[in-house]
RNA sequence: UGCCCUGUGGUGUAAUUGGCAACACGCCUGACUCUGGAUCAGGAAAGUCUAGGUUCGACCCCUAGCAGGGCAGCCA
């Protein structure tokens, strides 16, 4: 991007708190004119747009500041975390586009010196090996309005605090059985000081490291360092961290190292959908939807097959901003963001979803006529395809009312519309069957309305789209919705019950034009006047054409009768 | 009944750091249109949680409240 048009530089740049403490850091000097982010996911789940906010605030500041921005695993948990989510997390990262340049770093691997700088700790004094089991340490941490009490094994001696340690680390000792903790003070109003667990005992077979450790780096411990081997600047994370922060100076203090500077920010919520790992990998795992990358779900890979773009992320990102406050997203912003791209690039097609016969009086029987069609009006570049029209079509069951209410435009008995790149034609005929449902309708047509050729004198009010019956390709489409009916599932007591039920809505028999038969996953279409739609890649590896709703068109017209 | 954070239109963010509240979405008009889309032109909508205070002047500073969120995993 170096085509700086005078309205782009009139254009305020977007900042946020962020931005202005770097800005402040750069002024001053405190990084060295450095700026160095990461995101450091857990391998434990799939990623969500939750998370696409925080790697796009995170890759964004990198590439702004000339800095650097790392890919880390946060892998401290060796019975949560798994390959195939390493996979792919990476996968998602790299489609949003955030250059990592091949920092894929994994905190298991700094396994070995945080295990040393957890015996300096000792050596200080400031880490002692408990013998507390769970819930002891629990009933001696007190509450929250009550300081605890120091552990009995608090005062051990350095000598003793090592041994145990090696011992711990060698296997010596069952889960739960010993911790390190930090010496810190068990009065702190701030519980996350009352002497935190640094190692825990877990006889586990890890994903990178195997059966090398035993015993694991807790969180806190563990994140700060991960952070100073890395010479990270800005530590930026979310607000539920923020009461550790102090445990995170205070670590990296005491071990006298390279301490960058945690900032939180609000993580994203948005309406009528869940975003906690906890509750997605529920979904999944009770079979709600059709795993991680349902297209329903707010999951990375879920949005990219309902197709999504890494543009309308990047969109929505810069739409959201970034602050302090937490805050309820409407979902119309993501919805937004995507029709704002798909409207610049999506190729412009006709479907019809659900197929209403037209059959042309006076269409000669075997003619046909090529068509000039404009595959996106936003873009010449895009160019233009050819449709054939002929006798007999079909168009969408709902623009045809026998009995329409005020104001609708489109095709009625004895009424005119034009045919989208057709003719102008006339409904002349409803014809039932023996239950009184239209099947097909007669129309005339108006020869000298052809389009593109400028003779027709006349001007309808509306153009609807429609399909050749003999060329027309059969295909399912997948339309969906909002997965839950209320806005806020996660604060319902029984969630799982606010599921929406018509969040996938399958229609088998759609028609398409035949320029859609070899459609390939990755693209974009318009169906006109219905919506955004791209070709399901799950269907298609298994050898189906299966169209997948990404959003519909806005629609003004639905609106109006809905009063 | 402890500590920390946050309160600006319906929603998400701004406000040159003390100078009469702006942008985007959404909503409503109208124009245009061979997509009831897009585009264009307008409009309604907060007086900044409350009450005091400082100041010529407060969304911004101070005090006291109120409201919301977070924290008592050997999760992150």
């Amino acid at each position: 991007m170096n085509a700086n048009t005078p309205e782009e530089k009139a254009e305020p740049k977007k900042t946020n708190f962020i931005r202005e403490i770097i800005d402040e850091d750069l002024k001053t000097g405190k990084w060295d004119g450095r700026v160095h982010t990461r995101f450091p996911p857990e391998p434990n789940g799939y990623l969500h747009i939750g998370h696409a906010k925080s790697i796009m605030l995170n890759y964004g500041i990198a590439r702004d500041y000339n800095g650097k921005f790392n890919l880390r695993f946060d892998d401290t948990n060796p019975e949560k975390e798994e390959q195939e989510y390493v996979d792919s997390i990476i996968e998602d990262v790299k489609w949003l586009g955030a250059d990592f340049e091949g920092r894929i770093l994994f905190a298991s691997d700094y396994f070995q010196q945080m295990y040393d700088y957890a015996v300096d700790l000792i050596k200080k004094g400031k880490a002692y090996v408990c013998d507390l089991n769970a819930d002891q340490i629990r009933e001696y941490r007190g509450t929250l309005t009550a300081p605890g009490k120091e552990s009995p094994y608090s005062n051990r001696t350095v000598k003793e605090n090592l041994d145990l340690f090696n011992r711990m680390r060698k296997g010596e000792f069952a889960n739960g059985e010993k911790v390190l903790r930090a010496k810190i003070d068990m009065a702190s109003p701030n519980v996350n000081l009352r002497d935190p667990i640094m190692y825990r005992i877990v006889h586990a077979e890890h994903h990178r490291t195997g059966n090398d450790w035993c015993i694991y780096p807790t969180y806190d411990w563990a994140h700060g360092i991960e952070d100073s081997i890395e010479n990270i600047t800005h530590s930026i994370c979310t607000l539920e961290f923020e009461n550790h922060r102090p445990l995170y100076d205070w670590y990296l203090d005491e071990l006298g190292v390279y301490h960058p500077q945690q900032i939180e920010f609000a993580r994203l919520n948005l309406n009528y959908t869940v975003m906690s790992k906890r509750k997605l990998l529920q979904l999944v795992q009770e079979a709600k939807v059709d795993g991680w990358d349902d297209p329903r779900m707010p999951t990375i890979s879920g949005l990219r097959r309902r197709g999504y773009t890494t543009e309308a992320m990047k969109n929505f990102a810069e739409i959201i901003g970034v602050a302090k406050r937490d805050a309820m997203t409407d979902i119309a912003l993501l919805e937004y963001a995507i029709r704002e791209d798909l409207n610049k690039h999506a190729l412009r097609a006709m479907a019809v979803l659900k197929p209403l016969k037209v059959s042309l009086i006076g269409y000669p029987e075997d003619t046909e006529e090529v068509m000039d069609a404009v595959n996106n009006p936003e873009d010449a570049s895009a160019g233009t395809r050819k449709l054939v029209f002929g006798k007999e079509l079909y168009i969408e069951e709902t623009d045809f009312m026998e009995d329409p209410p005020k104001g609708f435009h489109r095709l009625v008995p004895g009424g005119e519309v034009r045919l989208r790149y057709g003719y102008i034609i006339k409904c002349e005929e409803v014809v039932k069957d023996s239950e009184g449902k239209v099947i097909e309708l007669k129309c005339s047509y108006d020869p000298e309305s052809r389009s593109g050729t400028g003779t027709s004198k006349k001007k309808v009010k509306g153009t609807i789209h429609w399909v050749n019956a003999k060329h027309a390709v059969k295909a399912e489409v997948r339309l969906y919705d909002r997965l839950f009916t209320v806005e806020d599932p996660a604060s319902e007591e029984n969630w799982l019950e606010n599921l929406n039920p018509d969040s996938l809505i399958t229609v088998n028999n759609a028609l398409l034009e035949p320029s859609l038969a070899d459609a390939k996953p990755g693209l974009n279409y318009q169906f006109e006047r219905t919506g955004y739609f791209c070709v399901d890649k799950k269907s298609f590896a298994a050898g189906n054409l299966v169209f997948n709703r990404t959003v519909t068109l806005k629609d003004s017209w639905t609106k109006i009768i809905k009063n």
